[in-house]
DNA sequence: ACAAGGCATTGACGAGGCGCAATGAAGCAC
DNA sequence: GTGCTTCATTGCGCCTCGTCAATGCCTTGT
């Protein structure tokens, strides 16, 4: 086990704030025994059905969560960007195969050491179960975006969801004009395959939330939107628009991309 | 807080085989605070956005989770059967509305006394935890089911996730000449919904799966599947059928319905 | 029994999305 | 630079599914 750089120590706390919450001893147990790892783009970090004996928090970067079919297709399920979790602790072996998006940072915890930590501490313990229950409910939401029978509202669920939940990821979220701007992290035919369609009928949603100034393709992985209140509407959820808009607009720490 | 009857404590136990399995002193604990709580069909258990001071246990019928559309139309999300568990541990509010489908018993703990368990008991702590392990997955293989392009593709895929989630759950499942039946525990509309489709969509399906051999419509509400293999092709995963036919068409103790 | 309401089903029609194929556009190896 | 690969986009035919409407069944209330 090799000293852990004291930088690498606070980037640890500063991606993930549940865990910076926590007393000062726990903390440094978790400095003891973590270790961080760059992944560059494409990388797999986990495959379903691996034993997997990790937990990782990404501190930078963006991975997918996927399902290979039979057929060998790769079918994402969600995202992962700063802040998440994944990886089990006590029980078997992973679901889904985890892959990285963009280059990566993930800081890391063999599940031996990092399960007796949450043997011994109920604070850590408790941001991580906390720390599921909302995983919970955001598969859940990903669930109500699923289940629009549009692909253009479908696509507009998708980027409301990129909005809200990845909301402060500078590498998603910037602003451009005064209007928000939106990375999007996965190519057309994983946005397709997690929204349930083709890649050309997403292409075509995307232009024609385009063509109605909606948003604004910048480029194939760039949009801004030009009213958060009619991509809500569009994607069958009105009250939505106006929280994110007021929330948002107001932000000063929102930067542009590119 | 009453004596809890020996009768119900034993059905908590024999409803959740998970709690079952922690040490006696913890079980005792655990039955001293719980109370029982019967719901008729279609009454409301818990709104979204509730508080919610509760943590249940579904130890007999079906649940609707579902969340309230701002033009009032209900959203199903997901089901709760026998077994499950719902409420939030630590945090927030709830984020779904639940609803009895059937008439349905529940075994309920006040948040506070159980948090306070759960702070003293390791085994429970983690035994919630895989709990919510589990729901996550879960929840992602209804995504995937979601994320097929066919109606009749995701409605072969809804009937494959009854059979391997509500398998052993009577209330669901069963078997008739030898062929699988199951029970929908929800009507038409809310399947569309769950699904991302219309209701005439919805039963046009069902109709069309009819036709192809794949499954007999007993009543609106009870298929028997005539081949599962062509069912979990039909869903676009073949390798589930077979792990599903295998088990399942050996067990003794699937009994009839109706 | 009768009416009334809810739900499943069926029909007809048209918009929308899939499938295939072709064309651009951008990145990479050499 | 050239060729190659990968990805996004566009066109077009056909099938699916959303939409509106009507029918029938079952349950409930009176």
């Amino acid at each position: 086990m090799t000293a852990t750089p004291s930088s690498d120590r606070a980037s640890l706390f500063e991606a993930i704030p549940d865990l910076a919450d926590l007393p000062e001893p726990i903390r440094k147990e978790l400095s003891q025994i973590f270790q961080i790892r760059k992944i560059g783009a494409g990388q797999v970090v986990a495959d379903a059905g691996d034993p997997f004996d990790m937990i990782g928090f990404v501190t930078d970067g963006i991975l997918r969560m996927q399902k290979t079919l039979p057929d060998g297709r790769q079918h994402v399920v969600g995202l992962l960007v700063t802040g998440d979790m994944f990886g089990r602790v006590f029980d078997g072996p992973m679901q889904f195969a985890i892959e990285a998006a963009t280059d990566t940072t993930l800081c890391t915890f063999r599940r031996g050491p990092f399960e007796a930590l949450l043997a011994r501490s109920p604070e850590l313990d408790r941001v991580i179960l906390i720390h599921f229950l909302s995983e919970i409910d955001r598969t859940r939401d990903w669930m109500i975006v699923l289940s629009n029978p549009r692909v253009r509202g479908r696509l507009a669920g998708f980027l409301l969801m990129l909005c809200t939940r990845f909301r402060g990821v500078e590498q998603l979220f910037g602003s451009m004009d005064g209007r928000l701007t939106i990375r999007i992290p996965i190519s057309r035919a994983d946005v397709a395959h997690l929204l349930g369609a083709r890649p050309e009928s997403i292409s075509r949603a995307f232009h024609a939330l385009a063509d109605d100034g909606l948003i604004d393709i910048i480029r194939p992985d760039l949009v801004a939107v030009s009213s958060i209140e009619d991509l809500a509407e569009e994607a069958g959820e009105p009250e939505l628009g106006e929280l994110i808009s007021d929330e948002l607009l107001t932000r000063p720490d929102i930067k542009a991309l590119i």
